[in-house]
DNA sequence: ATAATTAT
DNA sequence: ATAATTAT
């Protein structure tokens, strides 16, 4: 499945639309949680972790 | 506090 | 080993 680019705000403050590295849900058992992805801002190279939209593909 | 992940 | 990511 490919991974597609998402909005999202970098460290740095900016809005980008970035395809994150890596992407798993972050949910404790028994509730809902939250999908986060791993990104690297091409600004900077700095690593980060952002939410997700609830539907995109894992 | 809890969940997974991994760059730092 | 820890920070940081969300929502409950």
């Amino acid at each position: 499945m490919a991974e597609k680019k998402v909005k999202v705000k970098t460290p740095s403050g900016k809005e980008a639309e970035l395809a994150p590295e890596k992407v798993w849900v972050l949910a404790p058992k028994g509730r809902k949680g939250v999908k986060i992805g791993l990104f690297k801002d091409p600004e900077t190279g700095k690593y980060f972790r952002h939410k997700l939209p609830d539907d995109y593909p894992v």
